[in-house]
DNA sequence: TCTAAATGATAGTAATACTATTATATTTGC
DNA sequence: GCAAATATAATAGTATTACTATCATTTAGA
């Protein structure tokens, strides 16, 4: 189904850009076929001179979009935290109780998007492929403070503070909630990708996909009072 | 305290390297050495050429023992594994009941190595910081499945497998104790780093450590009867 | 239509992640 | 104590990567 939402421009942080990437066709070009060759070949082997290739473009052009492959694969993980971040907004809006608010929650963080719902991005599936495969790639460097610092983190972060005031809803004396979601967030992604390739570590796979089942057991068992 | 476990050689899988680095001056040096230059540069601006100078040898010499950068990384995860099987051998080893013997399991994984305790290795503490920081370089790679073919992840396994069968000794109906022991287990590093970079993640800190006592809540109240 | 901006084409650079070769030590078996 | 095997040093070289720089050409907007 393609909605209404279809091509929704999102606003990114434009620390991560030199010039805006969804502006242009060439810009749009570089954020799709991006996605497209990192999931095909990994973030490593993804090179500017090779996308610039699969768009007929040179790499020159690239670089005048994305000062470095490092803050083009910052940009699309931002760019699915937005989207998220958007899913969150529209689909938990309207429901009063906090416990099915907080459980509609956790199935948009855990479970895999549907291909057959109303898509905030039509490229929300493969993103959010790269999120599992890519993401700790850009966490984890010395670059983290300062990027911290230029805001690039705080999308993710808002997504995670909605989550903890729902549990704070909840149960205003749970101590760690912040812990609890980073904790089903980063473990849902995780959990995919042990089902895919190190099968023994989890308890999921493609066929039988427990993994939004288990999480949704255990934060609610970790909330309960006493 | 020093121990008698002191400059134990803890035996690794051999297609990680091309010579045994236990085996030889130079092999010890790299290893130690490269521990500390990755925790101090991060594993990307890291470079044989680096260690070699900083050991007085050449780089064709480090390349006589590890083929790649990636191995050695892949070696000293695999290295702090062997450490933490060792660990919860001889420390859960008589421990009868079963929930003790659990706790005792998740403080290991999940605490800080004591610098004033008795250690497996003399550089257990500087392993550590390499699996919280870097770990996930190494797994994330398109040859993850011909490595976990080569049996580079089988320590790593089994530490999870043990915990695994503490919990079914526990709680035979218990579902999903694969995906919680991993999510523990990974959970609790991206805490730590969260601790350092992106402490609005969390409920923890170096100050104030939570995150074992968060997982012991967690894991207990999730393996729970009901 | 004129001007500014965007893109293309091409070249160049320092560094990286290796491989290869030959010479020199060092160890080991006898 | 010595030859043979092995380990290391010294040096050179390569393809690729991740950029930067320059200038010509195309396109788009006022």
């Amino acid at each position: 189904m393609q909605s209404f939402f279809q091509n929704i421009k999102l606003p990114i942080n434009e620390k991560l850009f030199l010039k805006d990437p969804q502006s242009s066709e060439i810009g749009n070009k570089i954020l799709n076929e991006s996605i497209e060759l990192i999931n095909e070949m990994g973030f490593e082997k993804f090179t500017f001179k090779k996308l610039a290739t699969k768009i007929s473009t040179t790499e020159a052009s690239i670089y005048r979009y994305f000062e470095s492959k490092h803050k083009l694969l910052l940009y699309l993980i931002n760019w699915y935290w937005s989207c998220i971040a958007t899913r969150m907004l529209f689909e938990t809006s309207n429901i009063q109780d906090p416990i099915l608010c907080l459980k509609k929650a956790i199935h948009i963080l855990t479970a895999l998007p549907n291909p057959q719902a109303e898509q905030v991005l039509a490229n929300e599936i493969f993103l959010k492929e790269i999120v599992i495969n890519e993401a700790w790639k850009a966490f984890l460097t010395k670059e983290i403070d300062s990027e911290n610092k230029d805001g690039v983190f705080s999308v993710y972060k808002s997504v995670v503070n909605n989550v903890v005031q729902m549990i704070q809803t909840i149960n205003p004396n749970y101590l760690y909630p912040n812990m609890l979601v980073t904790t089903v967030i980063e473990g849902s992604n995780q959990q995919r990708f042990f089902g895919q390739h190190l099968p023994k570590l989890t308890n999921s796979s493609s066929e039988v996909d427990f993994v939004e089942q288990f999480y949704q057991d255990m934060i609610f068992k970790a909330i309960q009072h006493g």
